[in-house]
DNA sequence: ATGATGAATGGTCTCGTGTCCATTACTTAA
DNA sequence: TTAAGTAATGGACACGAGACCATTCATCAT
């Protein structure tokens, strides 16, 4: 564990000049500069990152909150924007906080602890955490909330264009003649208040067309609420013929249930789903999906970090809005259709 | 940004007090207590551990050093163990090699400047990062490998029973026909010195049959390079009648050339993959897998760094053996049959 | 009344680095 | 020769918390 000090006697020169060797070279002579280099080489010197942010307040270190590292919609926004990050010099710290406001208290905490510089977030559901991001915003940090912006959060974020998405997806499955048409997932403004199932309605009146209150439940983004919730919706009287997942975790739970009640797709139901994962290409038959811009977005976001903590003059409102929006991409495969004549699918 | 100092300040006690309303809080009076306390609200004072960590030399914190977050294997892995060392108030660090060595020493450069108290590390292919682990080891890092332990490594290691495994998964496709078997990636001691190739050979060898020269092809576990693979290993002259993805990413690789050369599951082929993520039970023919008890082998590896950093008793090596070798469990679903009679094989 | 005991509190130093300012030596122009 | 300037180097302090020891004061037994 060797420090500076270890390096500045073995080379046979002061703290601050061995320091030099690492931060300024061409301020040393060639000489000194080859002996305290020897030094450090000899000592296997690595400075300790902690004590140099001790001074500055804040340490080169972002933390980042997702709501599930499992879920690889966050996990590719993790890799990417540690990269950028990482290009940088900057180290990100990972937490999850399972869509719970809730849960990401104590992990902004331990972020705070840290002394972070900036927090990238994926806000949870819930208020218990507002007042507290706000109070690291009024100490210096930079916060940045993406994916997900809770109604009249002003901070920066970088977010897809879930109504516009939605929309899309709507018209989609309306254009193919469905008109039944359920979310796996409803808007609500304390449990639930996710944007793709809060524009979910607007998107159907925008159409001409109305949603069940008896589609309605109010659902975490879950594989196994979305199992459950496609068996109960399946099992209404009058079912719907097509069925959008919010997650490519619901549409897991949503195939599995299907599945189970012995369904076609598309022949007996339509499926739809955000995020274009790997698997929703190799199931039978290949799954519509909406496909977020992942890597665009994370980048997006690591740079709006950088930005704020790197460069003084505040460009940042001028080249990057503060509240970025990204197209998602329909990609049409086979799991969506027609649906069944009224007549035949009222016997279901 | 308040300190310990301003709580002091603003309490009219010394720092010294103010810290110890935090720490041991018997030891003050009521009446100081609630001085304290009533500053520290008032003040949102939050402590700031890496002061606090620099003097004893080591910080509360744990590098993590994965092949790929976006593999559900390590991100499962990663979640569990972040929970395990987060109740012991650790926090961990992410990062990831992409299996390679190469790519991992500044990773472990990075984790060590921020002076992590241990590292838990799916070891990447090559021996670049050898030396450097060793040194941390030698100033009182505490490295546990994972996943995967280099031949002659010291180092404790947590890993799934590799060989058992394989042995399961060949006797298994042996016994229902299959004599002409590949897995997708060959063992080789500089480019992909891997466990499950690896023993692969042996575990043909015990049942008596041998692996083609043909079908030997070194390559990292990733789905393009699964995909390649499957797609030459299939137009061979004598293509193998069943295939062992090594990974649940490089079966996704290989279930997208299966279908591309409009093969069916199980009749014209069989498919066995490590790791049961849940897609490979929503695709036609359900994919059987050797599953991996992941979350035991997170909680045993952060539980080994708990026990190594807490625990001043050196009970480590009579409660966990240093190398801890977890059991894979067979699933069989429907991807794997009887292999048609050679004749009709040899036509294809 | 005195000394011992122990609880409550404060002072000081340390960790490893960065920043700022001081010092030294050496060069250049007047 | 001297003043001014510059390059190279060193010293002191700050950052925020923890560890350790010192101090104060009240209590109690002798």
């Amino acid at each position: 564990m060797s420090t500076i000090q270890d390096v500045a006697r073995l080379a046979g020169v002061s703290p601050t000049t061995a320091k030099r060797a690492l931060r300024d070279p061409d301020k040393l002579t060639a000489e000194t500069l080859a002996r305290v280099q020897a030094a450090i080489e000899e000592l296997h010197y690595e400075p300790d990152v902690r004590a140099g942010s001790l001074r500055g307040g804040q340490s080169r270190t972002v933390g980042l909150v997702v709501a599930s590292i499992v879920e690889p919609f966050f996990a590719q926004f993790a890799r990417a924007a540690a990269r950028h990050l990482k290009a940088a010099d900057y180290t990100l710290i990972v937490s999850e906080n399972e869509y719970s406001a809730h849960l990401e208290l104590p992990e902004l905490r331990r972020l705070y602890g840290q002394r972070v510089a900036a927090i990238m977030l994926r806000p949870g559901y819930g208020e218990e955490s507002r007042e507290y991001l706000e109070r690291l915003r009024d100490r210096g940090l930079f916060i940045l909330e993406f994916d997900y912006a809770p109604d009249g959060s002003d901070f920066p974020s970088v977010v897809l264009d879930h109504a516009g998405c939605m929309r899309e997806a709507v018209a989609y499955l309306h254009g193919l003649g469905h008109t039944r048409i359920a979310a796996l997932g409803t808007y609500d403004p304390e449990v639930h208040p996710e944007d793709r199932s809060r524009t979910f309605p607007q998107a159907m009146r925008d159409r001409g067309l109305n949603v069940p209150p008896e589609y309605g439940r109010v659902v975490l983004l879950t594989e196994d609420t979305a199992y459950d919730l496609t068996h109960e919706l399946l099992a209404l009287p009058t079912p719907p013929t097509a069925l959008i997942a919010l997650t490519g975790t619901q549409a897991i739970g949503a195939f599995r249930a299907i599945r189970e009640r012995g369904l076609c797709l598309p022949g007996d139901l339509s499926l739809l789903t955000f995020d274009n994962y790997p698997w929703t290409a190799l199931v039978d038959p290949p799954i519509t999906v909406i496909e977020q811009p992942v890597e665009a977005m994370a980048e997006a976001a690591a740079h709006a970090v950088l930005r704020a903590l790197e460069g003084g003059f505040d460009a940042s409102s001028t080249t990057t809005p503060q509240h970025a929006v990204f197209p998602g991409r329909l990609i049409v495969r086979g799991s969506c259709a027609p649906p069944r004549v009224p007549s035949l699918a009222l016997t279901l």
